[in-house]
DNA sequence: ATGGTAGGGGGCCTA
């Protein structure tokens, strides 16, 4: 089965570009991030069209959730269980496929400017998220932790560390958060199964970032042990930053053994 | 050179 992330940037402003970059990745279940609408403004229709369950957590203008899986969807959750949190930044949601596997799709807050309140808050929910992954690790069933961390997780998984190193995304405080959450135990599948230096998921729109290929790695797909044992490889599908009205992320797909 | 671009929503904020 092959599980996907991609931050979207704007579900609505995207749709075209979202429905052929969903064929063409050939996921099971995708995890969305920064759909930028409400829950009822999902473009449910266009997507259940094309095969998809969809479990959406949006709200206004900011931020947004979901995961679409070809499987169906259950006990969806939208929200971790030590953060009342007034932002649409989490969905988890079981997969069946067909062994019930849990799928937690996440939006860790940008966090800048660092230091300040956003980044007491990326710190927060990060803390939060720790708790939730050692929850499901005590849980009996299999899962994975996907999305937009807004973490650059080394020096080498950006085209300058000097240019980060002081930015929200790659503050050691930051890459501090990202290193406890696998200690607990979980397995980064890009780490694990390419682990190059300088592939990135996420290119700025400004300054011709693209084609300087001037990016940084920020989207990730997190397994429990289980799922480690079954993970067969990674892809960042880098072709969907070339697109006409791209985002400014590329999916992520992981595969695993059935 | 402290800019640049994109999206949303409503006259700036977030990224």
């Amino acid at each position: 089965m092959r599980i996907a992330t991609w931050n979207v940037n704007s579900i609505k402003a995207r749709l075209p570009t979202v429905l052929e970059v969903l064929d063409a990745i050939s996921a099971d279940v995708v995890c969305l991030q920064e759909l930028k609408c409400e829950t009822d403004a999902f473009p449910y229709l266009e997507i259940e069209e094309k095969g998809w369950n969809c479990a959406v957590h949006g709200q206004k203008a900011y931020n947004g959730v979901a995961i679409l899986s070809k499987f169906p969807l259950e006990d969806v959750s939208k929200e971790m269980a030590a953060l009342k949190d007034d932002a649409a930044r989490y969905i988890e949601a079981t997969v069946m496929c067909p062994r019930p596997v849990r799928v937690a799709g996440v939006y860790v807050p940008n966090g800048n400017p660092a230091p300040g309140e956003k980044y007491d808050y990326k710190l927060e929910w990060s803390e939060a998220l720790e708790q939730q992954a050692a929850h499901m690790l005590r849980a009996e069933q299999p899962f994975v932790i996907c999305g937009d961390y807004n973490c650059i997780p080394g020096p080498e998984d950006c085209w300058d560390d000097s240019a980060w190193n002081t930015d929200a995304l790659g503050l050691p405080e930051t890459r501090a958060t990202f290193r406890r959450l696998k200690h607990l135990g979980l397995t980064e599948a890009f780490e694990a199964c390419d682990g190059r230096a300088h592939q990135y998921t996420f290119w700025d729109y400004q300054a011709g970032a693209f084609q300087k290929d001037h990016g940084i790695r920020i989207d990730h797909v997190l397994a429990c042990p289980r799922m480690a044992d079954r993970l067969q490889g990674i892809e960042i599908y880098r072709e969907a930053r070339a697109l006409e009205k791209p985002s400014d992320h590329v999916p992520v797909i992981a595969t695993f053994a059935d």
